[in-house]
DNA sequence: GTCTATACAACGATAGAC
DNA sequence: GTCTATCGTTGTATAGAC
């Protein structure tokens, strides 16, 4: 899997698709009990929530704009949410566990750190892009969520760096990595790979495909985990390393 | 300047000193007329709104909370604000100010782009510690603002970019640095020195020192730049860079 | 210069007709 | 299953006493 082409072929991120799960994870809490219309209404209000929230944020957005651009009316929204809080916690944690999935699945079979290292990028690069509402919506509502469910959110960013800390230390041991601090440096790559949907806009100005991107972020990575460069990991002073 | 402790003799980045720099940019707006007075509640009504939004969000945080914490009444909050919209639109254009200048100062009279990338990041790392609240609010707050306003922080955003893309192609054609795309490096030097102020709970718990941090952005940049690695900025495929 | 009291709009949420 | 009408609450902002 070595574009975002191949991706898009071995797993189904369609908003479809994952409207689907989602129905299917709370289906109880939903009353409408006839599966397509639940569907296509769910899809619409993740649709439009995603949309308005996103431009001004989600407090801003009011039911009364969510109902008016979703086409259902205030009644018929809370037939299918609980209430405005349940929404975002729904879009959330669904988000969440869809990302750990692929990731895990993208990661599967692939041996050794520097591949394993590549294909994690190149799947969370093309995981966003097409997610990219969905992953800005998560980090930007991330604080409006209750205490225990955004130390979720929390847990699912560590998690996420762990997952690169534990290629790069895998590396180190088998003597292909530098010495650098493994999660600093996976915090690091964690850091370009948010950049990459937290500000669209830029990379749309640039004509940045999300596989120059992917690319481009991978051998930056390749370049500080370079094994013959540096020999400590400990911090040296006064930009020396240069 | 290569410690904070050094950052910290050359700049004042005071509260105070702040607050009376605000003041003197936005005096006609204010109405209590005596000085010393209106200094001290413009720093407790800042002080509050950072405080207060950045824990649950600027919209979700009421004028009455503000009321409340900053010990001020609705009525007098109101003589030195506008509009709650006003109060955010204060905050961000004033940061970027100091933003632009301190970093500004900082690289005056460094010479060669190594140093000057150095200098550029350890400025950058240790602005955004010490108004680590500013910044965090700045980012995200930043879609509550108007067309114009939010065009402005877009541009500022950008120019931070320029500053650090300027550098590399300096370095390039001075032959120091690698022939990689200025623009898109730039771009990831800019989301790393942003990670240090939007996580700060995990480089809290991780006991990264701000030093620490500068050092680690500089030794990776420097790794990333390393003229002997890599010949072409145009990106290769498939992990091969490793 | 600061306070209390209040105006008025808009919010989330629900009840009951269809 | 979806709508309209309406509830009670809370928001921003202001007026006028002190």
């Amino acid at each position: 899997m070595h574009t975002l082409e191949d991706f898009k072929t071995q797993v189904d991120l369609s908003r479809k698709a994952i409207c689907e799960d989602l129905y299917a994870s709370c289906r109880d809490q939903i009353q409408v009990k006839k599966k397509p219309t639940a569907l296509r209404n769910l899809e619409r209000i993740i649709d439009s929530t995603l949309e308005l929230a996103n431009r001004t944020g989600f407090q801003a957005m009011t039911l009364r704009d969510l109902s008016r651009h979703s086409g259902l009316s205030m009644g018929a929204l809370y037939s299918y949410i609980g209430s405005k809080e349940e929404l975002v916690r729904l879009i959330q944690e669904h988000g969440r566990h869809l990302s750990a999935r692929v990731i895990y699945d993208c990661l599967e079979g692939v041996e050794g750190p520097a591949a394993r290292m590549a294909a994690a990028i190149r799947a969370y690069v093309y995981l966003t892009h097409i997610l990219q509402d969905w992953f800005y919506f998560s980090f930007m509502e991330a604080r409006h969520l209750g205490r225990e469910q955004m130390e979720a959110a929390l847990q699912g960013d560590l998690r996420t760096e762990a997952t690169f800390a534990g290629i790069i230390s895998d590396g180190q041991r088998a003597g292909l990595f530098a010495d650098v601090d493994p999660h600093l440096t996976a915090a690091a790559i964690n850091a370009m790979l948010q950049d990459w949907y937290l500000k669209r806009w830029k990379y749309r100005r640039l004509e940045v495909t999300p596989d120059q991107y992917a690319d481009h972020l991978i051998n930056m990575t390749a370049a500080i985990l370079a094994a013959d460069m540096r020999a400590s990991a400990s911090p040296v002073g006064g930009g020396a390393a240069f």
